[in-house]
RNA sequence: GCGGAUGUGGCGUAAUUGGUAGCCGCGUUAGACUUAGGAUCUAAUGCCGAGAGGCGUGGGGGUUCGAGUCCCUCCAUCCGCACCA
């Protein structure tokens, strides 16, 4: 009987939704485990070969486990908000939500096809009114809390009024930007609304007046991971810095917490630094300068307060709220003109001169804390309204861009740190500042001759004597802005009244996304919101008109998923109590700076409320590398419609142009198809080399433009799932980038084919002895189960395939029919090839579902060798091979090895100075 | 510029503690079976060499009886961050 992938996987594809094989309960006596895979936004472009890789790998994880006596939630489903179903809304009238439905149907069949062991019941879209009604809902529990540093976790509001009503805010320690200090009797003679606005500056969920991240393409603001080098991550619009009204999360409050738990997780390495790197810890000090002739002060922060005596200029971001009052009449005019210029300037303008220096000056002096000089105040755009207080004192001595700067004004130069007993060389002799960060202070003072490091730390002392500093920490983190000006996200569950936002009651949620005429703002440039009728409260008061972004809906789904269908919480805490948290989570490295910072936030602050029970989400990260494409080229002589084949292109002026891959196999062109393809080439002539056209190739990435791109739609039809889940691991090491190329799949499918007629005669009839297995037999047996097992609890997939196939090799040669065995390798199998062995499993006489039966246990018994073939080397080169009891002593192997002839060619009749004997592995004498 | 990763046959890769470099698969070559082969099977296949043998894990150097693996140095490629004070 031939192999008949097709109807063996209808069979047991249908099986398993059927019997609800994959389901996991909430109860169980075995021990859990959680393997998640990162939730697919359901493009119409459909699964291509990329996405599936880290499916796959989970779904042989949790098959695997599940033979191990675990427990297994290996859920999936949708993160069904985004841009591109909103964007074709716009262009065709069509409503996402069907357009998102379509693609989803589309997803799931192809998902279907590949033989996943998802619990489909559990299954979530966050576009699903029952699903983000939990999404408003930690919403709401975000803005009715607020950080308490003192105990270091999220704390209700209402507990924060009581504080405020007994001793205002002078005691408190809480995550804010507010400084301004009231007692508890002016905090109890402010109004509603004063109190509602003070409360603000504490809430985790925040309205605030904030400079973001606007792209006038795209018709809404984005979160500083949606923006890499000043254009937009989907579409690739110019994005420009703009202030306005909009929602943020406090993610700032667990900057630490966030950064001390990357310790406790098993990320990789690059992964950690990414995130380390994200939320930019920098230890320094906060410094306040006086101004000459002022009221105002000028706060800074520094990572090196021990360079404090090297200042000679201070520089202000032109954003910088002191520029207006510090600016001297005479200096009026060129500040005005340089902040202007720097206003209209794009961020990507901004970022593409980081080299050309610029600025003005203020005409304003700061006075030095210690010395008393003067310091002039300048204005630059190299300094960030963004990071630390959007000022900074400049030592040109000891940083780069100030250094540049100083060049440019003809700003003086201080050395005050040098190497020990190094030639001091003038200042106005350097051409590049001198960025050291170890040595001792000169020209410094009262901290002369102290190392780097003990001066910063004397400096901070005295500035903290002096009340005019402390030792601070600062961040690169920022706080998430949570609004979207778009249509198709989560409603916030927020009206206004008297212009202050209040939340909707917990009774009704959810707030269902209303319709509207069109998914465009309004003619006031309002949201798409606002165009929906009766976008009010029962009491008439407006709603909120903004919706939330992408990672809204992704920041909490991992708990969702424990308890999936439950109408009255979250998630009970049974189910989570049962969870925990996911154990293994499989997904692109392009989520590092976005969703996994956003669900670590999530969950601690759910993990403060007492919700989930674990510090971090994901246990264990793995990123699966990208699979790219394998263009074809073909060669067009220039100037004519020929194409001559790839080894006689270098004869020719020619041009290479990218063919879709449908049309090639192993590299030749199927010449006819390629007239087909458009009109131009329907009358093309071509050159060959032994009748054929061979086509030129590249690795890029895998895209519809390069016409590379792989869908496995078509691989499933030709091979079946079985063989694309074996390929697709047997490509490489799941963690690396590699190119999709489909010629060895035929490899892995005449691996199939290979196992399956194992199971066969030579009539083609199934037959399968019963006897005791020979040693041989349970030989290659166990050594598979060995290599399998660990290969598969290390990920390394690919040598696990390369197992089967040397056992099942072995099996043929040894003319194996033994029903033991290959009932034991069938199960080994099964979590990589699940269709065929499901199949010869019940061939085999089973009943029940192969993904039930335990994983074999290895004996040791059975690889026991007696003998060990020592590669015998001279010199540390082998020479020849010489087999050995395994239990006999060195001495006696010296013995042997020594009076072997062969040994003796090799000695040319020296005496060895040395024999190393490592038993088991090697013997290699020294002459 | 800073940080991270990777370099092994024609190609994808393997070598888990420093111990036989190239497992497994693709491709290629030759052969068998066949009306046919894009089915199946057998054999060969790192490079040089007729052979003996020599050379080989990005380059150079080192440690070691022994290095793909450890150390130093240089080069290349990829990814992330980038005026972060």
């Amino acid at each position: 009987m031939e192999y008949n992938f097709k109807d063996i996987e209808q069979k047991w594809q249908n099986f398993w939704q059927k019997n609800k094989t994959f389901k996991a309960d909430n109860q169980s006596d075995k021990p859990k485990f959680y393997v998640l895979d990162m939730f697919p936004y359901p493009s119409g472009a459909g699964l291509h070969v990329g996405h599936p890789l880290g499916y796959i790998a989970s779904d042989i994880y949790s098959r695997f486990k599940r033979q191990m006596g675990f427990n297994v939630l290996h859920p999936m489903g949708y993160d069904a908000y985004g841009l591109p179903a909103e964007q074709y809304a716009i262009q065709t009238g069509q409503h996402p939500a069907i357009t998102t439905e379509i693609n989803i149907k589309r997803y799931r069949e192809q998902l279907d096809k590949i033989g996943f062991s998802y619990d489909w019941d559990r299954e979530v879209q966050t576009c699903d009114p029952k699903y983000y009604k939990w999404t408003q809902w930690t919403f709401i529990q975000l803005f009715e809390h607020w950080y308490n540093k003192n105990s270091d976790k999220a704390e209700a509001i209402s507990e924060l009024i009581s504080i405020f009503e007994k001793s205002g805010n002078t005691e408190i320690n809480a995550a804010s930007n507010f400084e301004e200090k009231f007692t508890a009797q002016e905090w109890q003679q402010m109004s509603e609304k004063e109190q509602q606005e003070t409360l603000m500056n504490y809430r985790l969920a925040y309205l605030s007046d904030t400079m973001v991240n606007w792209c006038p393409q795209l018709g809404t603001v984005l979160a500083n991971d949606e923006v890499v080098n000043g254009l937009s991550v989907r579409g690739g619009y110019p994005v420009e810095r703009k202030l306005m009204k909009q929602w943020s999360l406090r993610i700032t409050a667990y900057a630490q917490r966030l950064l001390d738990d990357i310790e406790t997780v098993q990320w990789s390495d690059s992964l950690k630094e990414i995130q380390r790197n994200w939320i930019g810890r920098s230890e320094g000090a906060a410094v306040s300068f006086e101004i000459k002739d002022s009221e105002h002060k000028l706060d800074i922060f520094t990572t090196r307060p021990d360079t404090i005596f090297g200042v000679s200029f201070m520089v202000l971001c032109p954003e910088h709220e002191l520029i207006e009052s510090l600016t001297t009449a005479e200096n009026r005019a060129e500040v005005e003109k340089y902040v202007n210029w720097a206003k209209n300037r794009s961020e990507r303008e901004r970022q593409m001169e980081t080299k050309s220096v610029s600025g003005a000056f203020t005409g304003a002096y700061a006075i030095h804390p210690f010395t008393k000089e003067e310091i002039p105040i300048w204005i630059s755009e190299y300094v960030l309204a963004g990071y630390g207080t959007g000022a900074i004192m400049a030592v040109p001595a000891h940083d780069s861009r100030d250094f540049a700067f100083a060049r440019h004004f003809k700003l003086p130069i201080t050395q005050v740190i040098a190497a020990q007993n190094e030639e001091i060389i003038p200042t106005e002799k350097w051409e590049d500042s001198y960025d050291i960060k170890e040595g001792i202070c000169i020209n410094s003072d009262i901290i002369n001759n102290l190392s780097v490091e003990d001066g910063a730390s004397k400096i901070i002392e005295l500035v903290e004597e002096k009340a005019i500093g402390k030792g601070t920490i600062n961040y690169r983190l920022r706080d998430a802005i949570f609004s979207r000006q778009r249509y198709w996200g989560e409603p916030f569950p927020v009206y206004y009244k008297d212009e202050m936002p209040y939340m909707l009651n917990i009774e009704e949620l959810p707030l269902e996304l209303p319709e509207v005429d069109k998914y465009l703002p309004t003619e006031k440039g309002e949201p798409p919101l606002a165009r929906a009728k009766n976008w009010t409260t029962k009491d008439g008061y407006p709603l909120e008109v903004n919706t939330m972004p992408g990672f809204a809906g992704s920041s909490g789904y991992y708990l969702r998923y424990m308890d999936a269908n439950n109408e009255n919480e979250y998630f009970s805490q049974e189910a989570v109590q049962y969870w925990q948290n996911v154990d293994l989570y499989i997904g692109g490295a392009e989520h590092a700076t976005g969703h996994l910072i956003y669900s670590r936030f999530w969950n601690k602050f759910l993990y403060d409320l007492g919700l989930a029970v674990k510090k971090e989400p994901f246990e264990k990260l793995i990123n699966q590398g990208m699979i790219q494409g394998r263009s074809n080229f073909v060669y067009r002589i220039n100037g004519k419609n020929t194409f001559v084949t790839h080894s006689l292109k270098d004869q020719y002026e020619t041009t290479a142009i990218h063919v879709d891959i449908s049309f090639v196999e192993n590299d030749i062109l199927d010449i006819e198809k390629f007239k087909q393809w458009r009109p131009e080439f329907e009358t093309a002539e071509f050159i060959l080399e032994d009748g054929k056209y061979i086509c030129g190739w590249e690795i890029e990435k895998m895209s519809k433009s390069l016409h590379n791109v792989q869908n496995p739609d078509e691989l499933i039809e030709k091979y079946g799932a079985d063989t694309l889940r074996m390929y697709e691991m047997f490509l490489g090491p799941l963690e690396q980038s590699k190119p999709w190329d489909t010629k060895g799949i035929e490899g892995v499918f005449r691996f199939l084919r290979r196992y399956w007629r194992l199971h066969f005669n030579d009539e083609g009839k199934f037959e399968v002895s019963t006897e005791k297995p020979t040693a041989e037999e349970q030989k290659i047996l166990h050594i598979a189960i060995k290599k399998v097992k660990d290969d598969i609890e290390r990920f390394s997939f690919n040598t696990a395939v390369s197992a089967f196939m040397v056992a099942v090799n072995e099996l043929t040669d040894a003319k194996c029919n033994n029903k033991e065995i290959l009932e034991n390798f069938a199960i080994l199998l099964s979590s990589f090839a699940p269709h065929i062995t499901e199949e010869i499993w019940q061939m085999l006489g089973n009943k029940e579902s192969i993904s039930q039966a335990d994983f074999p246990k290895f004996e040791e018994k059975y690889v026991v060798e007696n003998d060990f073939n020592y590669p015998v080397s001279f010199n540390g080169k082998t020479r020849f091979m010489m087999s050995f009891p395994i239990d006999l002593d060195a001495k006696s192997i010296e013995a042997q090895v020594l009076e072997a002839p062969e040994a003796q060619r090799w000695l040319e009749g020296k005496t060895p100075k040395k024999v190393i004997i490592v038993p088991k592995r090697i013997i290699n004498i020294v002459t």
